[in-house]
DNA sequence: CTCAGTGTTCAGTG
DNA sequence: TCACTGAACACTGA
């Protein structure tokens, strides 16, 4: 499930790995639909021989930098992950695989095929990096800010904090564990929050994403009161860690776990 | 065998 | 124009 915890940790992976040394040799097959526009030889090309001089990150964009253009850019859509190892065989699924010079591989694995590899000049500059909203982990907005930013939106607040134009990195897990812990009702029309439901709000969301990035997204490693741990499966008698019942119910398209004896 | 789920985009409806 | 729904995408694992 990467959100923007567990692609911050897949940077972190890739830029201990890669960040300067030069790509020796390059996996990348033939794949019309995982390649956003591009050919798998243009992005063996842009990485073969190429220095890596950083890994970059917004929301659930990640891109490497290299000493050269374009830079190649990746989204791990609802499988994807970065695995390095010393050597041997490419692990299962991989669908990029970069060699450098000690032996050490980064591998790009994603069994169900929804990520996907592109290529930008700058990517902070055109789409789809430019298009994402304020990333929480590197540049939440000051509450008045944040307020102006929620003042200008229609529909429920769970389709709010989906939207990657609003927040980038926020997924269906964060989305609910933001409104349990404000307590806030999934299906409420963003209009009829009130200011401190919105303080609340943005103050939550910084909280779970810096907890969740310092514990290198093992969620074992969570809060033991996040609604996280009790949110998976739709079990009938799942409770909070205080005992209160769970419902599971389609918000905005997508499952959403609440706690209606919690969240108003 | 069936089907939920995960992120995103797109077509269609109101 | 906007809000919203449902489908599609590929695949695993229950």
């Amino acid at each position: 499930m990467p959100e923007l915890p567990e692609v911050e940790r897949g940077r972190e992976i890739a830029e201990r790995l890669c960040r300067g040394r030069r790509v020796e040799r390059v996996h990348c097959p033939p794949d019309e639909i995982g390649l956003a526009g591009c050919s798998a030889a243009a992005v063996r090309r842009a990485l073969r021989g190429a220095t890596v001089t950083g890994v970059g990150r917004h929301g659930k964009q990640l891109w490497f930098e290299l000493d050269r253009r374009p830079w190649v850019l990746v989204h791990f859509g609802m499988t994807g992950a970065f695995h390095g190892r010393d050597g041997g065989p490419r692990p299962k699924w991989c669908r990029l695989d970069l060699a450098f010079a000690d032996g050490r591989h980064l591998a790009f694995c994603d069994p169900r095929r929804f990520g996907r590899i592109g290529l930008a000049d700058e990517p902070r500059a055109e789409p789809p990096v430019s298009r994402l909203g304020f990333d929480p982990l590197l540049e939440m907005p000051s509450p008045a800010a944040f307020a102006r930013l929620v003042e200008r939106r229609r529909g429920n607040v769970k389709r709010l904090l989906l939207d990657q134009t609003f927040a980038a990195g926020v997924g269906n897990w964060i989305a609910d564990e933001v409104l349990y812990q404000s307590k806030i009702d999934p299906r409420r029309d963003v209009e009829d929050l009130d200011d401190a439901e919105v303080r609340a709000m943005r103050r939550t969301l910084g909280t779970i994403v810096r907890t969740a990035v310092a514990a290198k997204s093992v969620s074992s490693r969570f809060p033991r009161t996040w609604l996280f741990h009790r949110r998976w499966g739709k079990d009938a008698e799942a409770r909070t860690h205080d005992g209160r019942p769970l419902v599971h119910e389609t918000v905005a398209g997508r499952t959403t776990a609440w706690v209606p004896d919690v969240q108003r």
